[in-house]
DNA sequence: TCGGGTCAAGTGGCTCAGCCACTAGGCCAC
DNA sequence: GTGGCCTAGTGGCTGAGCCACTTGACCCGA
């Protein structure tokens, strides 16, 4: 499509106030605690009616970057009107040796928590996720889906939608590693069996066995991994 | 802290706005692409000034969840209003059982981490963050500031920005949790020693112990609020 | 029949003026 | 000091209104 015939966008006034409210805080040298200039002054400058400023502002206060007392006046919550980087994950979350300690990290708690919350039905369910991939190997497949399907029902066995999220964030890139390491030779039914050591500690209720198989196992997939790449710093 | 002694947060018009909205839409069984009301009709149904209606619209707006056409009526882009769950993690993150236990997944690996490849000036950091809680707790403070510079030194002594930003999104969660665990008889000094162990631990190059340490401070702040907390679910 | 122009209704963008509710700080009485 | 009171300042919200843009119906001429 021409860059030249994109959809015009006219961007609302609430926008350009917004923009002015940055550039103001970074220009005059605000910090957290630091009060804004009223809205009925802000409106002034601006040149624009009170509502515009209050849209800007309270697009602010949904992104948490702004308190606004009722008739205290509206204060800097950081030192800046920049969105944090939880929001520009979605970014920096494709280097890959990073997701891969993450997902240490998360995984390992996560099978630790499902060894002691798992229902008898999550159980089942991970069970399934092990048939399932032992049936797509043995059909000649990869067993992509069955892996997906077994990380997938322990998380959700874990019972913690926090980490559930941060395993979110990073799915994507799990996704495409899973692709590639089940593809190397013998590597189908190495992860099966790691799959099934995991799901026996979750069903004994061995939280400590559950953490330890699952370790071996995301450290197994990230060794594979480290033979064909190089962390570039 | 008392729980019903907490600062009160009166509901701003347009978060109310904003949930009557999301319920309407998923009442009305609204999907991506269909329009919704006008604003002088939400206005008048909701019984409320189009101006606040207008304030809500701007947040589903900056949220991504709503188009408004000039002239042309607003539209849903996807088939609900509620937001993705990656950008909702700053909502979700309140839950503190949750939060704690995220805490022990990634700090755990964090120091991990950070016992490998610490450089010689992060450990400097890390001792400095000691002596500086050391300080406090003998001028009769608790240790708050030291304790979070702790933790921030290790962090950065990781070198893993990914799980230094999912640090970030439970860091506003964490810093409550600090405020009062370290408010309990006894605890900065018993803080202090559990810090000083994990920074031995990194110090000596010693990934495996770094990890528990860090793993048994965490569960001790955890268990001190399951003392005088429980969840409500 | 088809293409194009016109027009009016519907709707979002924005402003203005104003009232109310709450906060913060100074002042006074105790 | 401490607490109560008052007031200016400030955010919350409203209602009326004008403008700009979109949409679709309608009409006209080729």
């Amino acid at each position: 499509m021409s860059e030249a015939l994109r959809p015009m966008v006219k961007s609302r006034l609430y926008e350009q106030v917004l923009e002015r409210l940055r550039a103001y805080v970074t220009e005059a040298g605000l910090k957290a605690g630091d009060k804004l200039p009223a809205e009925r002054e802000l409106a002034a400058s601006l040149g624009v009616s009170r509502a515009s400023v209050k849209q800007a502002i309270v697009v602010l206060e949904v992104q948490g970057l702004v308190e606004a007392r009722h008739g205290g006046g509206t204060y800097l919550v950081r030192d800046t009107l920049d969105v944090e980087p939880v929001e520009q994950l979605v970014e920096r979350r494709k280097r890959l040796p990073e997701v891969l300690e993450a997902r240490e990290a998360l995984e390992t708690k996560l099978a630790e928590l499902a060894a002691e919350r798992r229902t008898e039905d999550e159980l089942d369910a991970i069970r399934a996720s092990l048939d399932f991939m032992h049936e797509e190997i043995v059909d000649g497949g990869f067993g992509v889906e069955g892996d997906r399907r077994f990380h997938a029902a322990v998380t959700a066995a874990a019972h913690s939608s926090l980490l559930a999220d941060f395993m979110k964030a990073i799915a994507g890139q799990i996704t495409e590693s899973r692709n590639e390491s089940l593809r190397q030779p013998g590597r189908p039914h190495r992860s099966l069996a790691q799959h099934t050591a995991i799901y026996e500690a979750i069903a004994a209720g061995d939280p400590k066995k559950a953490a330890a198989a699952m370790r071996k196992h995301v450290r197994t997939v990230a060794k594979v991994r480290l033979l064909d790449w190089v962390p570039e710093d």
